[in-house]
DNA sequence: AATGAATGAGCCTTCATTCAT
DNA sequence: AATGAATGAAGGCTCATTCAT
C-alpha cells in the first residue's frame, strides 16, 4: 500500500533528509505544526514536494525526527555543562550555568517546545518518543552528578525535578513576562532551591 | 458587514452559550484545538452549526472562552485552599493539599492545558488572555499567604515559582510517567522545596 | 407550504413594508444584491429579521419591489421634464434638461442600476418586471412628445433609442471616467444627435 | 504563507489554465458570478477543485481572466472590421457591419457582459481592468478611422459614444425585446446617427 | 403581527498525500 | 531518485429562511 520509505544510505540522500528535518525544525518553531504545510517545508529544504514522502511516511514523521534533534539541541548542552563540572562540584555555579543555558536554549526553541508538548498530548507516539529520549538524558545527568560528588539518593528524581523547575523558570522568563515579577530575584530563588535540593 | 455577536441576556441563551463552551472544552481536551471542528462542537452542544457563530466570532473565540473557564476551573480551587488555610499556616500541610489538588485538576485538564499553552505561543491574544488571568490569581494567592503569616518579601516571585514547580510536578505525574521515577519521593521533594521557599 | 404574504392594508403595515423596501434600496445601491443580507435590510428598516418574510416572499421579492421604485425614481422625473416642455418644444433645451437630469439620477443610482440589470440577465422574472415597467414610461414619453409637436413617425423607437443613448452617456460620465474623454464635448455630441433624431 | 500561483509555461499547464478560464467563462455567462461555484468550474474544466487554486488566486481572479478574454472576444472583431474598412470609408456600410457584428457578439456574451459590468460597480479592480482595456480599443479604433479619412476632431469622443450607442442597441435587440419596438427601424435610426456623427 | 434565535445547506479555500513523467 | 502538478476530502464560516414564543 504505502511506498517503502527509503533509508538513505548515500551521502547526498542523507544530506537531503537532514535538510528537510532542518526546514521542519525551523518552520515548526516559527509558526507551529499546524501553521506549517509540507509544501513549505519542501520549499525551504530546497526539494520537491513529492520527495518528502520518499524520506518520511507523513508530516508527523517529520515531526518525530524534529523532536529527536530538538532533544539533542536542548539537552545536550546541558549535559555538557554538567559533564564538564569539576569535582567537587560548586553547585551554585553549576545551577547558574544550567539556568542561563536553559534560558538561552528556550529563547531559541520555546515555540517548538510548546508545539511538541502539545502534540505529545494528542499523539501517543510523539509522547513515547519524547519520554524515551528524555529518559536518556536524565539518566546521563544523574550519573554525572553522582560522579562529581552528589549523593546518589533519589538522584533521578532530583534531576528530573530540577530540570522541570529550571525549565518552568526559563519559560516564565522568555515567554510570560509578567510585569510584576522580578525575574532576577526569581532566578536567585531557583538557584537556592537547586543548591538545597542537591545538598 | 460582519454579523453582530449576540450577547445573550436571557437564561436560555446563556445556557446555550455555555453548552457550546462546554462542548468546546471537552473536545479541545480530547483531541486538541486542531483536531476539533466547529460542526463537532455544535453537535456535541446540541445546536446547529450556524448558531455557534451567533454566540462566537469564530472558532478561536470559543477557545478564548474555554480558556477563561479553564483558568477558573484550575486556579480557583487552589486559591480556595490557600484562602481557607488557618493562621498560622502549616506550610507542609498546605503544600501537600495544593499538590494533591493540582494533580487532580491536572488529571482532568492536562490535555487542554497543553493545547492552550501551545496556542499561546502562536496567538498573541490567547497569550495575553492567559497571562492576565494568571496574574490575578497570583496576586490573590500572594495576598492571602501574607495574611496568614508568610513573609511578604518577594512573595509574588515565590508564589509564581511555587505554582510553576507544583504544576511541573503534576504534569510529570499525570503525563510523562517515566518508569524509573519514584513519584511519591518526588512529591516529598517538592513539598520540602515549598516549605523551604516560604520559610 | 409558504405562509401567505400579508398584503398590508393598515397604515402601520404599509409604512413598515415601505421601510423595508427603502432599506433594500439603499443597501442594494451601496453594496449590491449579493453584498446585502436580509438581516442587514431588517436592521436598517428597524424591523426584525423574521417579519421581512411576513411582507415579502423572499429576498428576491424585495428586489422586485426595489426595482419598481427604482423605475419610478429614475424615469418619472424624466417624464416630468418631457411633460412640462412647452409647445412647440425646444428640442435642444429639452435634450439638455433630460441629459442633466439623467446624470444626476445616475449619480445616485448607478450601482443599483447595474445590480438590477445584471440580475435581469439571470432572473427571468426580474427581467420581465424591468421590461414591462420600462414599456410604460416609453409609451408615456412618446405620447407627450407627439403632443408637443414631434412627428409620430417611429416615435417609440426614437424615444427608446434616445433614452438608451442618454443613459449610456450618463453612465460614462458618472462611472467610467476615461481620462482621455472630453465629457463636455461628448455631451454636446449627444445633444446634437437627439436634436437630429427628433427633427 | 499563501501558496504561490503557478505561472504555467508548459503547454499542458497553459491548456489546463485555459480550460478553467473557459469553464468560468461559460458558467459566469450562464448563471452569473454568484450563481457559479468553484467546484462547478473545476468540474466543467475537467480538473479537481484544488488545482483551480494552483492556477488562480481565488474565484475573483478567474473572473479577471475571464474579463480579459471577454474583452478580446467582443472588441477585437470590431476593431478588425474597422481596420479592414477601405479608404475612403463608406460609413453607412461600416456602421451596418459594426452593428451586425455587435449584435452577434452580444447574443453570445450579453449575460456575461452584464455580470461583468455589475461586478465592476462593486469591485474596483474589476472596474480598473475593464476601463483600461476599453481604453486601448477606443484608441485603436480612433486611429484607424482617422487613417481612413474621418476627421480627427473629437474622434475619441465620437468613437466612444458610437460604441455605446451600438451596444445599447445591441442589448435592446438581444435582450429586452420590447414587443412594440420595430428593431429593424431602430437599426436604421442607429445607422443614420452614426453616419451623421462621423460626417 | 412581531421577534430574533435557530437551522443547515452550501461555499470558498487549504493541504496532506499521490501520481504521471 | 526526483519533480511538481493534481487530487479531493475536510474545514471554517455565511446567510436565506423558518419557528418557537
Amino acid at each position: 500500500m504505502s511506498t517503502a520509505i527509503r533509508v538513505p544510505q548515500q551521502e547526498r540522500s542523507i544530506e537531503k533528509k537532514n535538510k528537510i528535518i532542518q526546514a521542519g525544525y525551523e518552520l515548526f518553531s516559527e509558526v507551529g505544526y499546524y501553521g506549517t504545510n509540507t509544501a513549505e517545508i519542501a520549499k525551504r529544504a530546497g526539494v520537491s514536494t513529492g520527495i518528502v514522502y520518499g524520506y518520511f511516511e507523513d508530516k508527523r514523521d517529520i515531526l518525530l525526527c524534529v523532536l529527536e534533534i530538538y532533544i539533542d539541541k536542548v539537552y545536550k548542552p546541558l549535559a555538557h555543562i554538567v559533564d564538564k563540572s569539576p569535582q567537587p562540584v560548586d553547585m551554585r555555579r553549576l545551577a547558574l550555568s544550567v539556568i542561563d543555558k536553559t534560558i538561552e536554549l528556550h529563547r531559541q526553541n520555546a515555540k517548538l517546545h510548546n508545539t511538541l508538548h502539545s502534540l505529545a498530548t494528542t499523539d501517543e507516539a510523539v509522547n513515547a518518543h519524547f519520554i524515551s529520549l528524555e529518559n536518556k538524558i536524565t539518566e546521563q545527568m544523574s550519573k554525572q552528578l553522582v560522579k562529581v560528588g552528589i549523593s546518589p539518593e533519589n538522584i533521578t528524581e532530583k534531576v528530573h525535578l530540577a530540570m522541570n523547575i529550571v525549565q518552568s523558570y526559563a519559560h516564565e522568563t522568555v515567554f510570560d513576562s509578567h510585569s510584576y515579577i522580578d525575574y532576577a530575584k526569581m532566578k536567585e530563588l531557583v538557584c537556592e532551591i537547586l543548591v538545597e535540593l542537591f545538598r
